[in-house]
DNA sequence: GTCCAGGGTTCGT
DNA sequence: ACGAACCATGGA
């Protein structure tokens, strides 16, 4: 494959302008996976009032929210939006987590095991394995997400409708060999969230943002 | 009022 | 192998 050198020094423009993120907020892996599922099209303020009323009611746990009463278990996670669907992506998740013997079970099996039977669970596809997989289980797996595909696009570093595996594929291998694989795609995504949400929707234009002179369209917008 | 967020499933072509 | 409809709240 052709040489891409900007991957890494658009990396470090974003860490130099934003400094490090420290993802995934929360306070264990099950914790982490349960923000994966609720976050999917999700603007993350509002996952956390649904995590925070799963905490208050005691209820974040795979046993509890597998034997819980999906009518309730929505009300707990209205705020998240979807809470229907969520409900029941939530109740497939713990269920085969408890099937499996638990978080710390899962957290033993090879990287490509654990991806394979993550993305066989309902509700779980190609980004939310990924995120649980590098933020839950420190696993080196770059996440591609929309942001990922509109910046690098503008970027002229990928076409932009590449499958799921070929981009991700592209990520890992301009950014390997690396002493610090996890940490690297770990800061890396969250800088690429960061910037797009809180720069290139608002301000497309790429002169007024931090990747102004590695932008040849000069737009990293819509 | 409109747009869209840290997507996935399902069902048409 | 793709495209589109569907899901649903809250903040800008």
């Amino acid at each position: 494959m052709k040489h891409r050198p900007g991957f890494r020094r658009i990396y470090k423009t974003l860490f130099t302008a934003y400094g490090p993120q420290h993802w995934w907020p929360g306070d264990s892996a099950f914790e982490i996976m349960v923000g994966a599922v609720l976050t999917q099209n999700t603007a993350w303020t509002n996952v956390e009032k649904a995590i925070a009323n799963l905490k208050h009611a005691r209820a974040l746990s795979p046993e509890s929210i597998a034997g819980a009463h999906p009518r309730r278990l929505a009300v707990w996670l209205k705020p998240s939006g979807y809470f229907n669907i969520k409900a029941r992506r939530l109740q497939a998740m713990c269920r085969w987590l408890l099937a499996q013997g638990g978080v710390k079970r899962i957290a033993r099996w090879p990287t490509d095991k654990l991806r394979h039977e993550l993305l066989a669970v309902h509700g779980i596809g190609p980004e939310t394995a990924d995120d649980i997989l590098l933020y839950a289980f420190n696993r080196p797996v770059f996440v591609i997400d929309a942001y990922t595909r509109r910046i690098f696009k503008r970027l002229r570093l990928i076409d932009g409708d590449e499958g799921y595996e070929t981009l991700r594929h592209t990520f890992e291998k301009a950014l390997d060999p690396d002493t610090q694989l996890v940490r690297l795609y770990n800061e890396y995504h969250a800088l690429i969230v960061l910037h797009g949400k809180d720069v290139c929707r608002k301000k497309p234009r790429c002169g007024e943002c931090c990747l102004a002179r590695l932008c040849p369209s000069r737009v990293t917008g819509l």
